[in-house]
DNA sequence: ATGGTTGGACCCCAA
């Protein structure tokens, strides 16, 4: 069975239903994990997005901020929100895809503009998150369960992930704290970076482009914030990766584009 | 060096 899987932060989830139509209409995904979505689960437009062909769909979502969402065309089970960081914040969902495969969908905090702890308490959270990614990520690997993890780790790990290594090395995103811990979170299972993967460490990569830039694509100062991970074992099932880099160009776009694989499964 | 934009709620916050 072949899986195409999508992961797209919205930035909004009831104002990006006509996007999320046009993301169906020409990449035909099975299974779409959505970040951001911004709305509390009585608000969410569960009926607009089943009308896209999607019968089965999860979400946990809260007012105004975080929450996240997976649509699947398939039955989906085992339907699971960690509380990650002992925190109340929206940030996790996962289902089973199938026997023994799992699909975690994560919105990782963006962690504010002050790189200090200290100065800005939500960079802090940002670091204990990923820390406790990790700790679940540990125990996963001792159950020897397969798994795809991905969303917005709003993280961009590799030099070549950013613009410029050089004026970003001190923005929050591309830190040396936090791209130590995710490399961490990578180590701890041996995941496998399913972009780098298929595409070359060298080659300039995003999936975010600022609002405030008067041309994005002209400027092109985006960063490469949103993953896809999978376990080793599955590695040999990758088939394909892209990034619908157009999406970004589409009316009243989100600021993240969606990311897309294909995996034999 | 600075400011630029968006979304959701409310008159500002987080991204």
């Amino acid at each position: 069975m072949s899986l195409r899987i999508v992961s797209w932060n919205v930035n909004s989830v009831r104002i990006r239903i006509a996007l999320l139509r046009k993301l169906v209409e020409q990449s035909q995904p099975d299974v779409i994990c959505l970040q951001e979505t911004k709305t509390n689960d009585d608000s969410f437009p569960l009926a607009d997005l089943q009308s896209l062909g999607f019968p089965y769909i999860v979400f946990s979502g809260q007012k105004s901020y975080n929450g996240v969402a997976i649509l699947s065309k398939q039955p989906i089970s085992r339907v699971n929100c960690l509380k990650v960081a002992n925190s109340e914040d929206k940030r996790h969902i996962s289902v089973e895809l199938k026997d023994g495969i799992s699909l975690h969908n994560f919105y990782v905090p963006a962690g504010g503009d002050i790189p200090d702890p200290e100065q800005n308490p939500a960079y802090g959270f940002k670091l204990r998150f990923v820390e406790a990614m990790t700790e679940w990520s540990d125990e996963l690997k001792k159950s020897k369960e397969n798994a795809i993890i991905l969303g917005d780790f709003n993280i961009a790990p590799l030099p070549h992930d950013v613009w410029s290594h050089k004026q970003l090395i001190n923005v929050v995103s591309h830190t040396e704290p936090e791209i130590t811990r995710l490399n961490k979170l990578k180590d701890s299972y041996n995941w496998c970076d399913v972009a780098r993967h298929f595409v070359d460490s060298e080659q300039k990569l995003y999936s975010w482009w600022s609002y405030r830039n008067r041309d994005w694509r002209k400027s092109d100062r985006g960063r490469r914030l949103d993953h896809i991970w999978t376990t080793p074992d599955l590695k040999p099932a990758l088939k394909n990766f892209s990034i619908l880099k157009d999406a970004r160009d589409w009316t009243s776009p989100s600021d993240h584009v969606p990311i897309m694989i294909d995996i034999d499964l």
